[in-house]
DNA sequence: GTGAAAGCGCTAACAG
DNA sequence: CTGTTAGCGCTTTCAC
């Protein structure tokens, strides 16, 4: 490991010099530059980033806090992030919290203005007193992807209108036809969701079909969890036409439940999710769904969490994201004449 | 932000001995301990990671280079990877190297040793120049999946017998009672998955059935990739009874092609593919796959890495994990009679 | 047992 | 333009 003054000395200047040439702070002899990064070339000399931040008062990492890794949802999300906090210069360190608030109290206590400078929260299930209390401490702490824009949280977040994506997802089902749907609300007892359920309901009422939510059932977030969902659903009200899950996975489930049952996709069912994972592009068939602006909320979290480390924002800022999108595929269909009670 | 010596100072005494409380290093009086565990608890001190990290000329994070979060692979390994890491109280930074030789050198260059401790690399796609100078300059690296165990890379590494998992393949198809077999040979130029490829041909001589293997294509290692190679395979050799890809992407699109082209799987052709992925359980019909130890090699590789930072380990150890194993599921079977010619 | 002091590698005033 | 001087917050000898 080289040091400055290593450089320095063989540079015939002081580290200060050194530190100037590097950063392009202060002015700098030509001469004397030359000098030393010929210096710094012949010594294979970096810049110690720890020595760095102590010095500068500010880590160069930021935090992303995450429920779990292995959520599908993630990818996306975490390669936009990554490439973002790349851009400007920054590392991500990743906090899977598995859901477990004390996982995550514990990563904000240790981390937090410690060894980063700020904190994303994408899903993590953390308490907001913990998040008010990491930026009491100064830490600013952005929310990813806040489901309610008209309901800001306290804290800096951006948001995407999930409301509008639940209600797409109604009108298409609605345009083709449906009058029997099925709704599967995931995310269990936490019911993250609600806001596409909500979402859904109210655009039902608005176009004049607020009986079509005929039957509506919670399941885990998982294909697993759709699979039973829909499997409940569809036992209990087999005439459904159509079913609608508020997340991609629990649709996959509730498509796989359907080929189970021996309904043909769409011809029998419609199966409608939200988010566009890549998943849903890879199913067959492939699924109609609401995307949402998953790798924006990224870039733009990271680009907010940065001003609020630079102190260039206010103190609980909301961003809204481009709204979601109708991306139908093949799992979506006007129902069968003779489905229809 | 609340230091050691607005502790001390509080406490009443010098920070030196707030240390030694806090790391239960040194004696510190029962009394004087007890003062100085209410002033941190009062004034809420949390050590300042940046700053230890400093004095103790060591980093608590390691660095995770894998060449995409999106690969379907990395939810598994990289949980456990960040489970292992926080149980020895180190913390995950990820690098995302997008597969860019480049990328990876510069994250190298900039964190290594400097911010973190030690790499560990995960189908990063990174040149072992690279590796070796970061060895060189003191910062520990070690290879996630070596696919080669018995040709280890002169650098550490944690082994997989993927050898062994292209024989399991093989055997399970001959056993079945396939003759007509595709081979689907994923990850494009680079290949890294010839060790696969040839521990399924070299497990086909070792039955007697060299010939078994009928037709072979390279393909992009993606779902979308085994469609196209599976469908240039069964355009080609319409006779086949069993498609093996090198990996479980390729394998579900094989899956994919073999429905569009009007095959049922498995009774009209048999697919298997490699690893284990939780996409495999969740096809329909369920993929039929080699499975890999990739959490074990995950909790492996932290162990082992830590072992080097902490010199305790020889100079380029390589460690084997357990055998891949098979696991039957639904997308294998024996071939139809009148399939056969 | 506890304190004083040096230093990790770098940055940031301020002098000259 | 360049050097001097202080730290950043913590750990770690080494005296007392």
């Amino acid at each position: 490991m080289t040091t400055l003054s290593e450089v320095a000395q063989r540079a015939g200047v002081t580290s200060a010099t050194v530190s100037n040439v590097l950063r392009q702070r202060g002015k700098v002899g030509a001469e004397t530059r030359a000098r030393v990064l010929a210096a710094v070339d012949a010594l294979g000399y970096r810049p110690h980033l720890t020595a760095r931040a102590l010095a500068e008062g500010r880590a160069p990492t930021l935090a992303l806090m995450v429920s779990s890794i292995a959520n599908p949802f993630y990818p996306e999300f975490a390669l936009a992030a990554e490439q973002a906090a790349r851009q400007h210069g920054r590392f991500l360190i990743v906090c899977n919290t598995n859901d477990d608030p004390e996982i995550g109290r514990a990563y904000l206590e240790q981390i937090a203005g410690t060894l980063s400078d700020g904190v994303l929260v994408m899903n993590a299930n953390l308490q907001f007193e913990d998040l008010r209390m990491t930026q009491r401490r100064g830490a600013p702490v952005v929310l990813c992807m806040w489901e309610k824009p008209h309901e800001p949280p306290g804290l800096p977040c951006i948001a995407v209108d999930f409301h509008l994506a639940g209600a797409l997802a109604a009108r298409h089902l609605i345009e083709l036809g449906h009058r029997r749907i099925g709704i599967i609300v995931a995310g269990g007892a936490a019911c993250i969701h609600a806001e596409r359920e909500r979402g859904f309901i109210d655009e039902l009422a608005v176009l004049g079909h607020a009986g079509a939510a005929v039957a509506s059932v919670h399941a885990d977030d998982t294909v697993e969890g759709g699979h039973q969902g829909a499997t409940a659903l569809l036992t209990a009200a087999p005439d459904l036409s159509a079913i609608f899950a508020t997340n991609d996975l629990p649709a996959l489930g509730a498509m796989h439940a359907a080929a189970d049952l021996g309904l043909k996709v769409p011809d029998q069912l419609s199966v409608i999710g939200i988010t566009d994972i890549q998943l849903a592009r890879q199913s067959r068939p492939a699924l109609s769904t609401v995307a949402v602006p998953t790798a924006e909320a990224a870039t733009q979290a990271i680009a907010l969490l940065l001003e609020l480390i630079a102190q260039q924002a206010g103190p609980a800022p909301v961003r809204v994201c481009s709204p979601p999108l109708l991306v139908q595929r093949a799992s979506t269909a006007r129902p069968a004449p003779d489905a229809a009670v």
